[in-house]
DNA sequence: AAAAAATTAGAACAAATGTACTAATATTTA
DNA sequence: TAAATATTAGTACATTTGTTCTAATTTTTT
């Protein structure tokens, strides 16, 4: 692995451990055991690793989406997806604790940040209306609602992360998979008879912990 | 005001504006006039000043509820409580932009927020079962996604504002009643006709902006 | 193999931070 | 009014921080 890679790879692990705050260039160095000055020399400030770091998390959000979006539209689908794209998150989680500070700090990535959302809300919206033509989705649902329904969505898909580090829950793969069915049960209210039988194969009963 | 109080005011103010990450000690005494000496001999840590806003804002979500136990039980009083605790999550809001940091940072805060989350938890179950009874609420809805609505109303009520910090709404009390209106919106699906009809009367169609 | 370029360690520096301490001043209490 | 207490400003200090610089070493290129 290239320096720079290992250098964003102990950051990312440090930064996921203990937040953006209390982690400095020595403890980065420290942690890959080479000097702080030659960190600097790959990475002159400490917000262009930040920025490093966010740019994978995009690049591989992109990749995750191209790989679904082969599949065939379905309420499994769009379940997939969202769970893709928080797995995504959970790895690259201090991104999301502290997604206020960080935006504050590095304005670089808050722009791209707002185009992120507005395309993904686009995405989710579309996808949603293809579910209602499909017969998944009740057909009469207000449109001001729906809107809503995905605007919700967005924040859930951002702050599940926060609400379970402040709710301290210590298994990893129950807490996804938890949080994923919280988020994907706001869309259960809209689904229609079909839309329910999907969702039921999705989620079992029972499953639920 | 005692010069206790004059410093948190002066602390919130900065802490809202800025975020806590870069005001020390040094800018809560500049903001008020003072030496930092002396702000030391009042708060000597930063965290007791932040622990003791926390305190303000408990107590003032305390008696916001208070008030609003005496009226009488409606989707209106729903709409109003949560506005209540909006308005004052607005009000300290550097608190929930940068909840997950300073929950790692001030432990008593993060025990404290826990009995609380469950208590609000339970309180809102309790009030959504009794509008199921006075038929406001639909009376099929499945346990479990009752608990998620819940859940999910929780998690928006504490990153709404997040969300629009990075979204970047300029105008405050737009932002308020647009935000109100998403959260709410949550639990709109889940009206019966009658409820449908109390909360076309809360958010007659057109106020969507 | 020699020259050029890239990488590394370590020192150096100015700025800022939390906290502690001192001495002066103001306020309260007896 | 006198003593005791509380409040204030200002200084001091050890640490830490991001960043820069230099000189040595390694790697790549010619």
């Amino acid at each position: 692995m290239k320096t720079k890679d290992r250098i964003l790879a102990a950051a990312l692990k440090l930064y996921n451990e203990q937040g953006i705050e209390p982690i400095t260039v020595r403890h980065i160095a420290k942690e890959l055991g080479m000097s702080h000055g030659n960190l600097c020399y790959h990475f002159p400030t400490t917000d262009q690793i930040i920025h490093a770091l966010y740019l994978n998390l995009v690049d591989e959000i992109s990749s995750a989406f191209e790989r679904l979006t082969q599949t065939e539209l379905s309420l499994k689908r769009f379940s997939e997806t969202l769970l893709a794209v928080m797995q995504l998150f959970q790895q690259y989680r201090f991104f999301l604790l502290d997604f206020v500070a960080i935006c504050r700090r590095v304005s670089a990535i808050k722009q791209h940040y707002l185009l992120l959302i507005k395309q993904r809300e686009e995405m989710e919206l579309h996808f949603l209306r293809l579910l209602q033509q499909n017969g998944i989705l009740q057909s009469d649902i207000p449109e001001s609602q729906l809107l809503f329904l995905v605007q919700r969505v967005a924040i859930l898909a951002d702050f599940w992360l926060s609400n379970a580090e402040i709710l301290s829950e210590p298994d990893e793969t129950k807490k996804l998979s938890r949080y994923h069915q919280l988020i994907f049960s706001d869309i259960w209210p809209y689904l229609s008879k079909k839309g329910r039988d999907d969702y039921n194969l999705l989620f079992p009963i029972g499953e639920t912990s």
